[in-house]
DNA sequence: CAGCTTACTTACTAATTAGTAAGTAGTTTT
DNA sequence: AAAACTACTTACTAATTAGTAAGTAAGCTG
């Protein structure tokens, strides 16, 4: 029953490929639902193994979030996404929860952490801030240059209606995972709808 | 420090306690984040207490979304709130979401449970599908006669902006719990600003 | 007033949780 | 080649979890 190895198969090393599932329970199960068993036995590894990586569950659960914070940033300095025009920008962004949507309906980071939120480390809640921060930020500044040159049109501040998109997309991202893609779809095309002059 | 008691206090039955404290977990900390103990505790009884009035915690939160759906059915019927011009009842709507920030910044019912959807008993999934399919309905409804009686503006179809709507609501009050009250002050400010005409 | 029902408590189980301490095999450093 | 370090495993603990079974006191019912 087990996987005949591939010639020369990359495996990432054993805190990676931690930080890989448990990502992926993250989001697709919450930071409440998934525990060290879990992550050991689909490793193949003993829970005492994730504790010598991450001694408490607070440190995974902070590196988790440290490391999207970390991804964001590259991201976003990217040139193939920096020294793009707004309105292809903003279509980037799009296509990174339209990548979400197509990972098994994965929420993002931000709508699998708010409902718990409370239920989490101080260390995890400051990150999870961050995070949040610097992503509408860069969205209100895309979106104030799309709206000078002419190719984004919305009434209001750019930072209302940054924090008005992400969140919206964030929901989107629940309400398709309580139904189906569709709802998600929908929006997104309302979203363009209205912004795209 | 015992609360003194007021003369002729009214306490509802135990049932119905279990049920409020539940649903005040539930959206302070998420379905995963609260046990039988944490209840039993506090509202002053044995764990089995509750078990007596809900065998297992997939009854309990179903009967949770059970009880909102209702109240929504409630609500909406209400002729304080179907008499209303459209204009009107959207107000009244997002007085409901502005009362949950009052409370603690306590997110919606389904920005609650979406994140963790798939760790949900099925009959649980079934009402909350049910119950946020009833409010896009009942809100693309108002949507619409609001745009023909010209009170309201949007584009797109009303299902379409419903959905939309409703979405940008729930994760505005999670994006309350992470932050403070000023980002959902201002992603409300930001949908007032579009859709009133 | 006998018996049933309601609303619990007491006492328990089996599973799971996060976390620790000590040991070990293989690799790297000195 | 000795020492130290890395990346684990084995074996454990104490707490918490959902859930069950049996008992009981109070109230209602025929």
């Amino acid at each position: 029953m087990t996987t005949p190895t591939p010639i020369a198969a990359f495996v990432p090393d054993t805190r990676t490929r931690i930080l890989d599932l448990a990502e992926v329970l993250l989001l697709e199960r919450g930071f409440n639902a998934f525990s060290y068993q879990h992550l050991a036995k689909e490793l193949g590894v003993k829970p005492a193994a994730i504790h010598y990586h991450f001694p408490s569950k607070d440190d995974l659960g902070t590196a988790l979030v440290a490391r999207q914070l970390r991804r964001l940033r590259k991201w976003r300095d990217l040139p193939r996404v920096a020294d793009l025009p707004p309105q292809k920008q903003f279509e980037a962004l799009l296509a990174v929860y339209d990548n979400h949507l197509g990972h098994d309906r994965r929420v993002c980071l931000f709508g699998s952490l708010a409902a718990d939120f409370r239920t989490l480390p101080a260390p995890m809640q400051a990150e999870l801030r961050t995070f949040n921060r610097e992503l509408t930020e860069w969205l209100a500044q895309v979106l104030a240059v799309g709206r000078a040159t002419g190719s984004l049109r919305f009434v209001g501040s750019p930072a209302a209606k940054a924090a008005q998109v992400l969140t919206t997309l964030a929901g989107a991202l629940q309400v398709a995972r309580v139904h189906d893609e569709t709802p998600f779809q929908v929006i997104v095309g309302q979203l363009r709808l209205e912004l795209f002059a």
